[in-house]
RNA sequence: GACCAUGUAGCGCAGUUGGUUAGCGCGUCGGCCUGUCAAGCCGAAGGUCGCGGGUUCGAGCCCCGUCAUGGUCGCCA
């Protein structure tokens, strides 16, 4: 038997200024390697740190190192000076006493350079070789912000009385309709991978009130485009509504503006790193899909009138015209026509057609699709038999309005597409850490 | 699936109207450098030009096919 101390230096966070003027010890990656005349730098790539050692000949021998070997170093913790911006802390260096080789990369020449400010590769390069690639700073940067993005929104909706659920995965039928949907072998039977935890989520408000859930969800959609991949991460929230669907966008807007500003606090570096703008939302501003159109036919003179969707260039063009009109980068498009939306969706009673649902369109891209749900099982019986559905096959899921449901509704937000947005990227696979799509499955 | 583009050294790229031995940057290797921070300086190695066929005295470059990748669209978050 052997009893371990609880309370040591692997449970707790490392606080530079604690170590200044004594001696401090890391393991670390050498994520680059300077070697001068009188001995030389080491950035040590450490937990969340990219610390710079100092390497003066007389104590310590850095010309048989490389990038990437691990290494555990005892040194001295001194203020500095560090202009390099991928470099946290910037104010501290170590003055190293001893290096030992843990290990070293069993190749000789890394296939990508990883010590530039930029990672300057190929986009299938840069996935082929992701273990590697995503050490570069800037990289890391990325799933930093995509990280604080998931815990924020969680704990905000924890914070307003919101339950966490853990949804199946593998599920007998799928949720939305047109969507195609993995169909896998279970036991002998055909199950399918979730598009969406729509129904669960449904039958937990019947339960708690309000729910989310933070999940992969899978579509085998033959997309191929830069804001699609075939495996996400879907941020979907479901709750009772008291006032109407609108309390939907004010709760996406509220989660949301908790989320910029936990980057804005808990990503200082990254910000300066990736040099880029984290949104406000201090205005919550709504239009309707046909308002849309009109819009910009009106200002753009383009013609989109009578179509049953936005097109990507709408899209851009609206949050353009509404950048400049109300000063926000972000707007809520309601009431899209019913044929385009789910069975299980609200018509809205006053506007026949039109659905009591939502997009939220961010810097040119939709990210999130939200609405009011059906809570009648009537209804649903109704609209189920219109769209000639198999109403048999939902008998699990109809349970949860044949026992009563209050009005509810809810919505799905793209991880990815959330982070790709924030931190200016162009293609959504980037800011995904392993992305599937039509034509890669690794790593 | 449709349309457009690209494929040249480990990585990122240039390569003129088809013409001797295919270039540049980074990385790698050797050397120099007492504070670097995209370090710098000197030197070296490294390429069947995606693959198959064709035109031509001659193809990285032109033509046909094929595969791969990127972009746009369909669909959606």
């Amino acid at each position: 038997m052997k009893e371990l101390k609880m309370d040591c230096e692997v449970s707790s966070f490392i606080d530079f200024s604690k170590y200044e003027g004594k001696d401090i010890t890391l393991t670390g990656s050498i994520q680059n390697l300077r070697v001068l005349g009188w001995g030389g730098f080491i950035i040590l790539r450490s937990n969340s740190y990219m610390v710079q050692c100092v390497a003066a000949k007389e104590s310590v021998n850095i010309e048989n190192l490389s990038v990437e070997s691990v290494i555990k170093i005892v040194g001295l913790l001194k203020t500095a000076t560090i202009k390099d911006k991928s470099i946290i802390p910037n104010n501290y260096e170590i003055e190293l006493k001893s290096i030992e080789v843990l290990s070293t990369p069993s190749i000789d020449v890394l296939p990508v350079d990883t010590t530039k400010r930029e990672l300057n590769v190929a986009l299938d390069t840069k996935f082929d070789l992701r273990p590697l690639t995503l050490r570069h700073p800037k990289q890391r940067a990325i799933f930093k912000i995509q990280s604080t993005i998931f815990n924020a929104f969680g704990n905000y909706l924890t914070n307003i009385g919101f339950n966490r659920i853990c949804s199946p995965k593998i599920v007998f039928s799928g949720a939305e309709g047109g969507a195609n949907i993995f169909q896998l072998d279970y036991f002998k039977r055909k199950a399918f991978l979730t598009q969406s935890p729509q129904f669960y989520k449904q039958m937990m408000v019947g339960v708690f009130g309000r729910v989310f859930e933070e999940s992969p969800v899978f579509r085998a959609e033959k997309h191929d485009t830069s804001r699609h991949l075939n495996e996400y991460i879907s941020l979907d929230l479901e709750m009772m509504l008291s006032n109407g669907f609108e309390d939907l966008i004010v709760t996406e807007a509220n989660v949301l503006a908790y989320i910029f500003d936990n980057i804005r606090e808990t990503c200082k570096y990254e910000i300066e790193l990736l040099e880029i703008n984290v949104p406000i939302i201090n205005k919550i501003v709504t239009m309707k899909f046909n308002e849309v159109h009109e819009t910009v036919f009106q200002n753009y003179k383009k013609d989109f009138r009578g179509e049953k969707d936005l097109a990507p260039e709408e899209e851009q063009l609206i949050c353009d015209y509404v950048k400049k009109t109300y000063d926000t980068e972000f707007v809520f498009v309601t009431h899209y026509p019913m044929e385009k939306r789910p069975f299980y969706t609200m018509e809205d009673k006053n506007d026949l057609g039109y659905s009591l649902s939502f997009d939220l369109l961010f810097r040119g891209l939709e990210i999130t699709t939200g609405g009011q749900r059906l809570n009648k099982y009537e209804d649903y019986i109704d609209r189920m038999g219109k769209l000639n559905m198999n109403i048999d096959s939902f008998d699990s899921f109809l349970q949860t309005f044949k026992y009563g449901m209050p009005p509810h509704g809810g919505l799905g937000l793209g991880l990815e597409r959330l982070t790709a947005q924030i931190c200016g990227l162009s293609n959504v696979k980037e800011a995904s850490l392993f992305p599937r799509d039509i034509n890669r499955l690794t790593p």
